[in-house]
DNA sequence: TTCTTTCTACGAAAACATTCGTAATTAACA
DNA sequence: TGTTAATTACGAATGTTTTCGTAGAAAGAA
């Protein structure tokens, strides 16, 4: 995994990356230009700093580019949830699980699994 | 509550207000010290700019002048996790809820805790 | 009082991230 | 072919955050 964190910009990119597959620069940036006004130039930069990062790869072969995630979604959400943890909920996994689930909406089928993932940890943690 | 969100190193400092209550610009600095290696001035100018923001008050009534956060550790925490699971979990609160709980310890007290919060809110939505 | 330490205020430098203008090249097309 | 459009690379400008040096005032100690 790439030693670099993604900065705001660029998680916004691989965001894009991570549900579409390859993707050209061009492609990403339409997509940015929906919700906000960016320079092509500006989202084209900031993708070549991913290379440069090894955030993400890219096809050459042809004269335009083409991008691809390097890095797992999962593996950068594990990251930065570590951060986020300690940085806004002192260290309380916890805490954070309470308070997303007090003010943001789910699915009664995902409050099932999550059910079901707790009684998984508690029966690994309690064997009997 | 401050129109403005904090910083990292702003945040970093709530953390330390919010538990012990008005502290000085030196006890802050003091405990930032323990973990890495901050000047003195740099502690003081970043309180200073969070005075701007309003994120703390102070009382100059002494020549050492004492903090105290304005901003409530809840709301905060409720901003920077909507930002969060934007960010970095496409916007599922359900998806961080999962990674939270399968990569993070909690305990016994906490995780019966979490059902018990998610039993109210199942019941609250298919009242009986 | 005089010297030393501690504190605040201020501004500028450094570090980091984002944005964009420009030039060169390639592709598309009339 | 020759003109236009799209793409990359590069570097510089802008914006934001963090860090720190310096000066002056206040407090404490000798």
């Amino acid at each position: 995994m790439s030693k670099y964190q993604p900065t705001e910009s660029e998680l916004e990119i691989l965001q894009l990356l991570w549900p579409n597959g390859p993707m050209t620069v061009r492609a990403v940036n339409d997509i940015l230009n929906k919700n906000k006004d960016v320079g092509y130039t500006t989202t084209l930069k900031i993708m070549q700093i991913m290379l440069e990062k090894k955030l993400v790869i890219r096809d050459e072969s042809k004269r335009t580019h083409v991008y691809e995630a390097k890095v797992a979604e999962s593996e950068v959400q594990e990251k930065l949830l570590s951060k986020f943890i300690n940085s806004a909920f002192r260290g309380s996994p916890a805490s954070l699980v309470m308070q997303a689930l007090g003010n943001h909406s789910a699915s009664a089928e995902e409050l099932e699994e999550i059910k079901a993932l707790i009684d998984r940890i508690e029966n690994n943690k309690n064997p009997e």
